[in-house]
DNA sequence: TTACTACTTTATAATGATTCTAAAAAGGTG
DNA sequence: CACCTTTTTAGAATCATTATAAAGTAGTAA
C-alpha cells in the first residue's frame, strides 16, 4: 500500500481505517470538496462495511493537521475541506451552494501590505461568492 | 432616533428590540466583529434587560440580509459578524483566535480571471491566517 | 379611538454538527 | 507472545442555531 508509508512518516499508525479513508480521500483523478457528512457516504459507497463517525471526525482532523487536507473558510453550518492542498481560491456560489476551484492562474497575485509585528502570514485564502 | 427611517426604508420595522439592538451596533466610534453570543453579553451591559435570544438572531440575519452587517467567512464553530460593511479584508490570529480588519489600502487589487456562465461576482473576500 | 391584519417577539423545544468518554481493539516493539 | 501505546468505537454530551406557536405590537384605515 502506497499510504502505509505516507501515514508513518507523519506518526500516524496506518490502521485500516485510515487507509480505507485514504484511498477514498486520495485514490482519485480529481481533487475534491467535502464535508464530513459526504465523506461517510463516499466510505459507505465504496466499502460494505462502515466507519465509526468518531474515527471520521478523528481521521480528517489528523489528516489537515498533517497539511493532507485543508479546510475551506466559508460560513456553513458544516465544515468543507478540500483534497486539493494547492495554494489555491475558490468561487462559491450561493445559489447552489456549490464550491468550485480557482487555480492559481485564475486569479492575480495577492498583496498584502500591513505586518502584524511579530505575526507570520501563513495563508491567504480567497472567497469569491458568486450570484446569478 | 436615526435608526427608525432606516429600519422603515428597509421594510423592517422599528420595534424597541431592533432599536436597542442597533444602539448597541451601530452606535460606535469603531466597526467591530462580533459573534451572537458577544452580541447578547453587549445588549446585557448596555440595558437592563434581556432581549431574547430568538430575536437576536432574527435581527442579525435580517440586518445582514438588508446588508447592514456582514458575515465573515471563517471557520469557526460560532458565525461571526461584522459592522463594518465596506469592502475589506481580514487577518485571523490563529493563536489568539482574533480577527483584524485589513483596510482596502492593505490590501493590493486582486483580479479573478475565470468567468462561471451566467454568475455574477458578488463579493471577493480575503481571510489571511496569521501564525507566529 | 377602534378594529383589523400582518409582522415581531418570546420561551421553549428541536435539530444537527461536532466533541467527549471510556472501554474494547489493534498496532508496534522487544 | 507480552506489553504498552495508540486507535477505534458506540453512545452520550455539548452547543450554536433554527423551528414552533402563542402572545404582543406596529401600521392602517374607518
Amino acid at each position: 500500500m502506497k499510504y502505509i508509508e505516507k501515514l508513518r512518516k507523519s506518526g500516524l499508525r496506518p490502521t485500516k481505517q485510515r487507509l480505507q479513508i485514504c484511498e477514498v480521500l486520495f485514490d482519485t483523478e480529481r481533487t475534491f470538496h467535502f464535508t464530513i457528512n459526504d465523506l461517510v457516504k463516499k466510505i459507505n459507497e465504496k466499502l460494505n462495511h462502515k466507519i465509526s463517525l468518531a474515527t471520521v471526525y478523528n481521521t480528517v482532523h489528523a489528516f489537515e493537521k498533517k497539511g493532507y487536507l485543508k479546510q475551506i473558510p466559508i460560513n456553513s453550518n458544516q465544515t468543507y475541506f478540500d483534497t486539493n492542498i494547492s495554494d489555491h481560491h475558490h468561487f462559491y456560489d450561493l445559489k447552489e451552494e456549490k464550491l468550485i476551484d480557482l487555480e492559481n492562474s485564475d486569479v492575480g497575485p495577492i498583496n498584502i501590505f500591513k505586518k502584524i509585528d511579530g505575526k507570520k502570514i501563513k495563508s491567504v485564502e480567497v472567497l469569491v461568492k458568486l450570484e446569478d
